[in-house]
DNA sequence: TTGTCGTTTAACAAAAATGTTAAACATAAT
DNA sequence: ATTATGTTTAACATTTTTGTTAAACGACAA
């Protein structure tokens, strides 16, 4: 029996990924994607059955990926501010690799009237109590946690994703950006934690 | 001579732009808008020509909007504290009316190789100034002031824009999600300004 | 009232995007 | 070499989205 997988499946996940993660096309079409990943079109069909298929298994993918890469974190048997320090690497470098990679999931449930699964919230629960206890100490400001992990998501995602606004308002070029915003990685740290 | 202006080009605008800006249906057709605006699609055709014209119009006016708002506050005779407060009062204040404007710009300018207009840099190099002095007087921690204002927008900005991940993940409804952003206003100042 | 002119509509046309089919191709097993 | 089976392609069909046209409508002025 002949199990091929020239990995021709993959391939057009990953470029529709980085069509709509890296370079934050959220229009493109299945043409789009399949010229990106230089196959033909009929391929997106014959593995996914129908645009509407790849689009939501991206999506559901992505938020997978970007759950698994936050729970390492979460379940690492580390002290809160190296765990601070490790999420906020980790986080990052995706972000840098796939700046628009929520907005797709944000966009995509704005489309229809998707509900997002009601899974994990215990792994960020449990990381709201570790907050909680680290305010307790007088090592972070005092404030809902729940307020904490967005200013700490929020510092860390936005200037990605606005990226060429950014560019053109600050005056700053491509090199001098990537500088920036690995300079930002030990910002935030200092930012939210004394 | 009829000049009759019966609203109508004013309300496919202002319903394009709840459309993309508030509800965030960044993939909406042209059907869509009419529809929502309760007119024949004809009419998009009649006003704006085509769906490019419409749709990079409200673009160009998006990015005027966001301007003009920033600039009230930044031209602003006022201290640097009451300035900040203002800032944030004022763009916290569009960002719930319209969440998602500056994404629908990011798109948009990702969609083609548009390239942002040269203007109103002045005007944030002159903010730039203010906050390298604010820093010097040690007001605010010392950095890049660049930096600063990323921090400054991305708290501001970005919680409302992942509105539906937080919901879902924190567990909140639509007043409780209301009073968290309302009670970031007084949280993000006091966060960037000691 | 009648004609003018901006507005609105429905019907039609064109273009763009997506989906389907059958046949060609390639590789591994027989 | 032949067969079986998964992969790829081109041609075609369908659906969706966008654009055009001519006619109907409605307020206003002459």
């Amino acid at each position: 029996m002949g199990q091929r997988d020239t990995g021709t499946e993959q391939l057009i996940k990953d470029t529709a990924k980085r069509i709509f993660f890296s370079e934050g096309k959220l229009h493109a079409t299945t043409q789009d994607i399949a010229d990106a990943a230089g196959v033909n079109r009929t391929l997106l069909n014959y593995y996914f059955r129908s645009r509407d298929i790849l689009f939501e298994q991206v999506a559901t993918e992505a938020r997978a990926e970007m759950s698994a890469v936050m729970d390492t974190v979460f379940s690492a048997k580390l002290e809160f501010k190296e765990k601070l320090e490790q999420l906020i690497t980790v986080f990052m470098d995706q972000a840098m690799k796939f700046p628009y990679r929520e907005m797709y999931v944000v966009t995509e449930l704005n489309r229809g009237d998707k509900v997002v699964p009601e899974e994990k919230k215990i792994r960020v629960k449990a990381f709201l109590k570790e907050i909680s206890a680290e305010m307790e100490k007088g090592k972070i400001k005092k404030m809902d946690p729940r307020q904490f992990c967005m200013n700490l998501f929020a510092l860390m995602a936005y200037p990605l994703i606005t990226n060429c606004l950014n560019k053109s308002i600050y005056n700053v070029n491509d090199a001098e950006y990537l500088k920036l915003m690995k300079d930002r990685k030990k910002l935030i740290f200092e930012m939210i934690y004394q």
